[in-house]
DNA sequence: CTTATAAGGTGCAAAGTGTACCTTAAGGGG
DNA sequence: CCCCTTAAGGTACACTTTGCACCTTATAAG
């Protein structure tokens, strides 16, 4: 790989990841509203025309970027991370946790922003409720199963309440201006989930 | 109040909403990223220089709007539209009834503008802290001062917690794509707030 | 070595921005 | 009732970004 000639032109995942990279450095610069094809295309050092071959909007790309970076740090599915720790309570604090995560790594600017356009949609709302939300309820049915397999008495819930925990993950990184740290997340288990999920 | 000659020149309040008019019509067809001053001025029949003489950005236009429905319909602050219903159920219900109807009013386009905008900035984020959560916290200590001077037994909760009413009302509008009718107000309330606030 | 593929370069018309500078209608005070 | 301050409207300009067309060329696979 010789990367020090005059001409040298990436390809595929070299160069996509040079592109990624450039959208983050410049989201956190100048904002998701004022990000361009332009700037991004200069920071990555290529141009604008491979770019709109490749991606019609901003939306498209930084949704390319938040998969990318989902299977990187997940490694497969959500639902295949979540073990029985011995307790509700310890259970829900792993999926915080590990939903956490996956909020940290991508990014608050580019997560707000793809929130921010699933709301402009429509179309794209009711996409996101078909898959990630019906995922996320599965999630919550293993977790439950696991506190009725060891005994606990799980109240019944209507569906729209599981998400519950996703929900307040998504509130507490987009709109409180503190830091999400273990204690946060402890307690949000025992003040709302733990109060809501358990008779 | 001749406006049939050739020249009529708007000012003050009329030139005002019939900007705020053209910015939720064009907020409407094209969207919020899409939106420009530009398409505003030549809507509301005016000019760009007299918007930008008002406000530096859109997200200064859109929040001017969203100040002046919320004091059009709710004639004040919220806290004092909160009366004692006889109950905690009914108290919650009759509080999220509220805080949805000022949503539905400023419409889903410029709700999700403006969180979206406020999330993108930490200054913003901060700002909103110290105004709109501290004033959601008073509203819920008068409505649980209440339910406990009725007797009923109500937990002694953290203030983050306090927002969870308002927390659920943004995520409904935000992230689901369905109506948000009275049988799930009712649902919110019997499923998430009564259990964490009723001991 | 050949060749299909994908990356890079250039040019262009259209739309939007932000600002400067000027003109002119509206409406209140004297 | 007229004058004058104020605020709205108009024009112009340099600049950035967009989306597209068309062409060139490096890269890697066969």
């Amino acid at each position: 790989m010789n990367n020090s000639g005059r001409n040298m032109r990436r390809r595929g995942d070299a160069l996509s990841e040079s592109i990624y990279d450039a959208t983050i450095e410049m989201i956190q610069k100048v904002g998701y509203t004022n990000l361009t094809f332009q700037q991004i295309a200069q920071a990555a050092k290529t141009s604008r025309t491979v770019m709109y071959r490749r991606w019609k909007t901003k939306y498209d790309l930084i949704r390319e970027i938040m998969v990318y970076k989902m299977t990187n740090i997940l490694g497969g599915e959500l639902i295949d991370r979540i073990e029985d720790t011995g307790s509700l309570r310890g259970d829900l604090l792993q999926l915080l946790t590990l939903y956490q995560s996956i909020y940290a790594e991508i990014g608050p600017e580019i997560m707000n922003a793809i929130l921010f356009e699933i709301g402009q949609d429509r179309k794209k709302k009711i996409e996101i409720e078909v898959n990630a939300t019906n995922k996320n309820i599965l999630v919550m049915r293993k977790l439950l199963g696991f506190a009725k397999n060891r005994g606990e008495k799980i109240k019944e819930v209507s569906d729209a309440t599981l998400t519950l925990p996703f929900d307040l993950i998504r509130v507490e990184n987009l709109l409180r201006k503190d830091v999400i740290d273990r204690n946060r997340l402890e307690l949000l288990v025992d003040e709302i989930l733990l109060p809501v999920f358990l008779a």
